[in-house]
DNA sequence: AAACTAGCCTACCATATGGTAGACAGGAGT
DNA sequence: ACTCCTGTCTACCATATGGTAGGCTAGTTT
């Protein structure tokens, strides 16, 4: 009996069965017995349908690729920000606070996301090679602002992957955070956004009169 | 034949070679057969020092984090900024900078630093609650600073947080960096450096006249 | 000289792991 | 009716792993 009640199709339950343990185990401590099990079958179909472990990673990486990319492309399509008098940095606040619900909804996201980069090659290369086009489309929307004027200038490179280490951390560091005493919850959750939001702000706006 | 040519007590290079290892590759894909085999001993002799592997992570934490906070304290007491006016800045200034010379000259031990906040409990609660008095006097510091009014005000438990996941990030995200394009280099550590502290400086120091 | 200890080793074990081989059930195509 | 294909399973395997038991040696203690 599956331990989910969930009707999608096998390789996607086993998708998502993987995403959840690898984000909070690991890759090398989450069996396909594992896997199996949360999933309601046995390690024989999960080979089945992945025909290795690291097949699986890499399916993985590619679907968690594309909901990402999906979550952050309509959050700039169509910014969710509060009334606005800076379209560039609402831009801005918009994928950050995109980030976070994700990080809300679905932290193993978030926890794959770390994961990955850990492992090394080939997953994070694939990883990175896959968020390309989103990648190209930041560097030059970063560009421009700071071309128009809107926010201070540093490297666009340097600032994505600072903010990226940044919010991936603020939302993924729950140990350290429990540890310094602080009880991860939706509220602390929230707080934890507006601060980030808050320092990007003063680091990167440029306040004009 | 010892892989290395090293006359410290057989305990100490087994932590090296632990460190390393753990740091490179994590610590469940580590076996205790690789560890002996580059510190050149059997397994049996790594369990004679430690009596099972967890044993040797916990004790690894804790000279880690020794290791760690002399940098650091080392830093605090005699910071090496350069000419200046002002002396609460210079201090994280200082300790940034400890950081990244750590991370040029030790990589494994900032990679020790994520693997073992990975890895969670109990490990990584003993890693914060070792850590626990350089904390506590980095909130007593930064509050400090934020009440001279030397920096601007946001939570102390959130800057460092988000400090330690910027820097930590910048230096040891090294396969993302490769991803992205940049080859890992001395050079563009220290680009990274002088980038993270630019960055630092616009979101925390308060411009006066 | 006898006893003990420290430090290392070989031998071994139970268990877990990724993966292969192949069987069986049931639906679809002919 | 027969074949084929899909999806699942049981059985099995080679290997690796953490850990135990116990032995050997050289030096120290008594």
């Amino acid at each position: 009996m599956p331990t989910s009640v969930n009707s999608n199709p096998t390789d996607q339950r086993i998708l998502d069965g993987a995403l959840e343990l690898f984000a909070d185990r690991g890759f090398e401590a989450t069996s396909l017995d594992l896997i199996g099990k949360v999933v309601g079958i046995s390690k024989q179909s999960v080979l089945y349908w992945f025909p290795s472990k690291e097949d699986l990673l890499m399916a993985l990486v590619d679907r968690s690729v594309d909901d990402l990319s999906l979550a952050l492309e309509d959050s700039l399509e169509n910014p969710r920000s509060p009334s606005g008098r800076d379209q560039g940095w609402f831009k801005i606040e918009s994928v950050v606070k995109a980030v976070f619900r994700v990080s809300a909804k679905r932290p193993e996201l978030i926890g794959l996301l770390r994961e990955i980069s850990r492992l090394g090659p080939p997953a994070s290369s694939r990883l990175v090679e896959r968020f390309d086009p989103l990648l190209t489309r930041a560097y030059a929307f970063l560009d421009g602002e700071m071309d128009r004027g809107t926010i201070k200038r540093h490297e666009p490179k340097f600032l994505l992957l600072a903010t990226y280490s940044m919010v991936v951390g603020m939302v993924s560091e729950i140990e350290l955070l429990r540890a310094m005493g602080e009880e991860p919850s939706m509220r602390s959750l929230v707080k934890r956004r507006s601060d980030v939001l808050e320092f990007l702000r003063s680091a990167l706006l440029i306040e004009r009169d």
